[in-house]
DNA sequence: TACCATTCGTTCGGTTAGCTAATGAATTGA
DNA sequence: TCAATTCATTAGCTAACCGAACGAATGGTA
C-alpha cells in the first residue's frame, strides 16, 4: 500500500486547488448570469423546494445550509414573485409550510433552460474526455458540499 | 453512435446540475472558512499575483475575472495588510506594479495548509473512486471558470 | 506644440448574499 | 402552571461584487 502513505488525499495540494477552483467557478457563474432572471440562490431554493416537497422554513434553511434569517428574505422575495406559498403549519402554529407554485415551476424550468443555453454550450465545446470528468465529478462534488 | 443524438450535452440538464454544484459548494467552502484568515477572493488573487508574477491591477482583474474598482479595494486590503507592494509602473505613471511579499508568499502557504486541514479531511473520506473523479475534474472547471 | 481620444486606477453609490444577536409567539415538559 | 425550548422574524452588520463618473497620464495627430 504506499499510496497509503501520502500526507494528502490525491496529489500535490488537491484542497487547495478545489478551493480555488471554487471561488473562480462561482464568479464565472454568477457574471454569466442574466439580470432578469432568478438568481442561483434562489434557484437552488426553488430546486430543493421542488424536489424535496414542501418543507418549512427551517428544513429548506437546513438543506440549503443557510441561517434562518438569510432563508426569511429568500422566502419573502420567492412569495413576492409568486413562486412559492407560505401556509401556517396545522399543527405547529410557529411553523410554516412552503410550496412551489405552478409559477415556480415554470420559472424553475425558465431558469434551467436559460443555464442550459450558456453553461450548457460552454459544455458541449468542450473535449469528450472532459466533460466525461465534469459529469463523473458534479455528483461527488455535491455530496462534498451537502455531507 | 448512439451517444451523438443527444439534444444536450453530457445527460440530462448537466447545466443546471453544474450551476446548483456551484452555489453549494460554494457557500459550504465559505461557510466552514476560518473568519481570521484570508478570505476565498484574497486567496485566489494572491495565488493569482504569486503565480504569473508582478501584474498590473487590471492585468490582475482580467486574470482573476472581477472589474477594477473591486481589484482596488482587493488591493488596498492587501497592502493594508503587508502582503502585497505597490510600486509605480516606470514607464508609465498611470499604472501600477504589484508584487507579493515574503508575508504575502507566507499567508498564502498559510492558507492552503489551513484549508488542507478541513477540505483535505473531507476529501480523503471519499472513496477512492470519487477523490479520482475530483481530481480529474477541478483543471477542467479551471479552465471551464477561466477560457 | 496644442489638442483630443484613450487608458489607468480610483471614488462613489448600490446590490446581493450571507452572518449574529435579539425578539415575540407558540409549543412542550416537568 | 411555568420554565425551557423552538420557530420565524427583525435589525444591523459584513463581504463581494457591480456600473457610472472622474482625474491623471499617455499617445497620436494636426
Amino acid at each position: 500500500m504506499s499510496d497509503a502513505d501520502e500526507p494528502v488525499a490525491g496529489g500535490p495540494d488537491l484542497a487547495g486547488r478545489v478551493r480555488l477552483m471554487v471561488v473562480r467557478l462561482r464568479r464565472r457563474v454568477q457574471s454569466e448570469h442574466s439580470r432578469s432572471a432568478l438568481s442561483g440562490v434562489q434557484i437552488s431554493a426553488l430546486d430543493s423546494l421542488s424536489r424535496f416537497g414542501p418543507l418549512t422554513p427551517r428544513e429548506l434553511a437546513v438543506c440549503e445550509r443557510i441561517q434562518p434569517p438569510t432563508m426569511t428574505k429568500l422566502i419573502a422575495a420567492l412569495e413576492f414573485d409568486g413562486l412559492i406559498t407560505r401556509e401556517t403549519h396545522p399543527r405547529d402554529r410557529r411553523q410554516l409550510i412552503l410550496r412551489t407554485t405552478p409559477v415556480g415551476e415554470q420559472a424553475l424550468a425558465a431558469a434551467v433552460r436559460e443555464t442550459e443555453e450558456w453553461l450548457g454550450k460552454r459544455l458541449s465545446e468542450l473535449s469528450e474526455e472532459d466533460r466525461a470528468a465534469v459529469m463523473a465529478a458534479v455528483d461527488v462534488f455535491n455530496k462534498l458540499a451537502g455531507g
